[in-house]
DNA sequence: TTATTTTTGTACCAGTCGTTATGAAACGTA
DNA sequence: TACGTTTCATAACGACTGGTACAAAAATAA
């Protein structure tokens, strides 16, 4: 199913049998306890976890639903029953993804100064990608840069999402400017798109292999332009 | 054909028919004139150039040969004798892109200053990933970045092409310190780790649609990172 | 003409894609 | 026990993947 012709996308608006955010917000359903019939022969958050793992290392129209089972440790009708179709579970696993990778964003754009901000998104980012559990790269960037039709939507979901922590930066920055914290003369829409493009462009630089030390160089020669 | 099986690998040892090389290095083939056999249908440096928009625009994964003979104008076969197979094809294009689109890289590293240097490349990039006629992005940043496994060759491939681009612009930093040009405290490596990095950032803004004014935004404020 | 060589179009290959139908298995309840 | 419900495993679906066999078509060489 790929692209040229009829693309009946059977199964999108199929309703996964069990309500999937519910048994995914407690953990092995603890709020509705004891519902009758088997079961659930696997944790979904693990199960999540490493779907994460796959769709981060591979992107999202390198894996497979076979990489994805094997990871897993579960069959596809388990998954589809779960959570919906492979591009639902991608955006489950990106939620997951922006919650417990990228939690550090919202704590940094609570620094003081905006070349505080700058400084701790950008070491946090080193940190994300240089952790030695995690796949290389970012998740947000290489999940679906380019590609064919049938990835467009998750695309440009990604590109949403940049685009929404660019526009919080841009905020964060503003913001600086009306308490003095940056010079009158500074933009702070230019100033987040250049943070962001450091933060990308250590994206692909993890991708092909960086260390730490070299990400933190680039993140201290990049501080170095800062105004003020 | 993609992972986890035999993984046969049948057309690799493939030959090509006609030497591709040859076709290919002067257009419609002046000096290898009066071929007896059927003559080619195309022009094979207008087929490469279309198979090089496609790649770019939807990454080597998410090409499939059906997209490529729509934009070549050919069918199978004829991109199988002509050009070997799909991989064989990327590759080719790579070169092409190498060739017309980033040789500015090759003319900027001739500037008598490390910063004239960096000025030159980003806003060659900058120029590169703004021109109306091109796709979005950079092909070597977003024709692999992640991807499954039988694009991994491909990936590294790119990776490789990557690091010897850095690897030129370290060398010529490194020259410019010995001329003076850089000051002694300053790191060759950090400094085309951090272009580099700056360059791959806009690659990702520029998939997501940012304009020319916004990505030479990014270029004025990575040069005042700049030492000296 | 006939023979030879090369390209073209068609139709197909085995394998994989994402997705689902089906029925057995495993639970709480009556 | 039997019932209702839910999950599990198997196996299949149609569509598409990259790659090819084959013969007709179009050129040169004899």
């Amino acid at each position: 199913m790929r692209k040229d012709t009829k693309k009946k996308r059977r199964g999108a608006l199929r309703i996964p049998r069990r309500a999937g955010g519910l048994a995914m917000a407690r953990s092995s359903a603890r709020l509705r306890v004891a519902r009758q019939g088997r079961p659930l022969g696997f944790d979904p958050e693990k199960a999540l976890e490493a779907a994460l793992r796959v769709f981060w290392e591979k992107g999202y129209e390198g894996t497979a639903l076979s990489d994805l089972t094997a990871a897993m440790g579960i069959n596809r009708p388990s998954i589809y029953a779960t959570f919906g179709n492979k591009e639902a579970l991608f955006r489950k696993a990106l939620d997951r993804y922006s919650e417990r990778m990228t939690n550090y964003t919202a704590e940094a754009l609570k620094e003081p100064t905006a070349r505080a901000v700058a400084e701790r998104l950008m070491v946090g980012t080193a940190d994300l990608l240089s952790c030695p559990g995690n796949p290389k790269g970012c998740l947000m960037v290489q999940g679906a840069l380019a590609c064919g039709d049938e990835a467009d939507p998750i695309r440009k979901e990604l590109i949403a999402r940049r685009a929404t922590g660019e526009a919080a930066l841009r905020e964060r920055f503003e913001r600086a400017k009306v308490e003095g914290d940056l010079p009158a003369a500074a933009d702070p829409g230019d100033l987040a798109r250049y943070v962001m493009a450091v933060m990308h462009g250590m994206s692909v630089q993890s991708a092909g292999g960086a260390s730490r030390e070299e990400l933190q160089g680039v993140v201290d020669l990049s501080l170095r332009a800062w105004p003020g």
